[in-house]
DNA sequence: GAACAGAAAAC
DNA sequence: CCTCCTTTCTGTTC
């Protein structure tokens, strides 16, 4: 492959400024965008912080009733706010919009992310791709009243760093020549796929940083982590990511998935709640003319622990009835063999396709 | 090669 | 005290 320029566009704290573009007069305090559980009045988790609220230690998973108790022991008013999922989506549609209009190809990544190849539109030329950066900065703020941080550089992996160390309202070009002397001292946490987990195992290893990692002999990762990770580390160390630009077409999988009020293995309970979840995943499915042949259901006990059944059906098919049989099936066999207390359950479909109808009204545009 | 379950990560 | 959604990979089994 050829030299590409790719971009990486990450809206900032996106729930949290989606609200405070809502309702300008919180900006200066710490806002909190929460996802309540409805155990207890506070239990729930929090899903975005501005950056207020990040200074004292709030971050996206920590508890709501921990977050609140940071900012009174810092004696600070915060704002914590329920998520509005409807709300966010409409704003990230429209600014997905205006950014696929700078690419080629585009490809969304969540609701507040997208890479956008821009080798055609700059001529493989950064000073025109950072010119455009800030074009792009400039629209989404004046459009849409959201500001982003954009990271440049010659692939996802680079783009997604780059964009990753300096935000909010960040704009970081990462230039070939400067490739390994931008990589080498970061953490090696940085990098797209190590975790909590990855990163422990590293450590052991005496690898804390990228430059370290990309000295360490490639057949040992390899036996370490697998061939698929072992390579991929290799390359990565080096800022080498061949991975394309690529259009999400239909999605691998539609799920939803929740707290229960209490603990428990009774079935009907779970049923009760299992089905309406089934009924919002069937809702999303239609109106996306989607059809399934996978159904799984999702169980995470009381101590955390995330335990899964699913079947595959001989035909694809969009039977809510045939959904709910299904799932009610799963999770009976689950109980049976598990005798596991269930904290939060779980409904998903995948082995996606479109409908016959949308299959058609693809097949007449050529 | 497909189905299934779990782990890990990122959002 | 511990949300929610999606993807990708691995090992196992048939």
């Amino acid at each position: 492959m050829q030299a590409r320029i790719v971009m990486l566009v990450d809206l900032d704290y996106f729930y949290a400024q989606c609200e405070e573009m809502r309702k300008p007069s919180i900006k200066d305090k710490p806002v909190v965008i929460c996802v309540y559980s409805g155990r207890t009045e506070d239990s729930g988790a929090v899903s975005t912080a501005n950056y207020i609220a990040r200074k004292y230690g709030i971050h996206s998973g920590i508890p709501i009733s921990l977050a609140k108790k940071k900012l009174k022991d810092a004696k600070i008013e915060g704002i914590f706010l329920p998520v509005d999922p409807p709300f966010y989506k409409k704003i990230s549609d429209k600014i997905m919009e205006i950014l696929r209009d700078y690419a080629d190809p585009f490809e969304q990544v969540g609701i507040d992310e997208a890479y956008l190849d821009v080798t055609q539109r700059t001529k493989a030329n950064y000073i025109e791709a950072e010119g455009l950066a800030r074009k792009i900065k400039k629209n989404v703020l004046t459009k849409e009243k959201l500001t982003c941080s954009i990271g440049v550089g010659p692939n996802k992996l680079v783009a997604k760093i780059a964009a990753d160390v300096q935000k909010p309202n960040g704009l970081t070009v990462v230039r070939n020549h400067d490739l390994a002397s931008f990589m080498s001292p970061l953490p090696v946490r940085r990098l797209v796929g190590v975790g909590k987990k990855t990163e422990k195992k590293l450590e052991i290893l005496n690898i804390r940083t990228v430059g370290q990692l990309s000295k360490f002999d490639i057949q040992r990762l390899i036996d370490i982590f697998g061939k698929k990770l072992g390579t991929y580390f290799h390359n990565a160390s080096n800022g080498i990511d061949n991975t394309p630009v690529q259009e999400r077409g239909i999605p691998e999988s539609l799920s939803r998935i929740s707290t229960l009020k209490e603990n428990t293995k009774n079935l009907s309970v779970i049923l009760n709640k299992a089905y309406n979840l089934c009924d919002e995943v069937h809702a999303k499915l239609s109106k996306r003319g989607l059809v399934y042949r996978s159904i799984s259901i999702y169980v995470v006990a009381v101590d955390l622990s995330v335990h899964s059944r699913s079947k595959t059906l001989e035909n694809p098919t969009s039977n809510l009835k045939t959904f709910k049989k299904t799932v009610s099936e799963l999770f009976e066999k689950f109980l049976i063999d598990s005798d596991l207390e269930a904290r939060r359950i779980g409904v998903k479909v995948s082995n996606l396709t479109k409908t016959e109808a949308e299959q058609k009204q693809l097949m007449n545009f050529f």
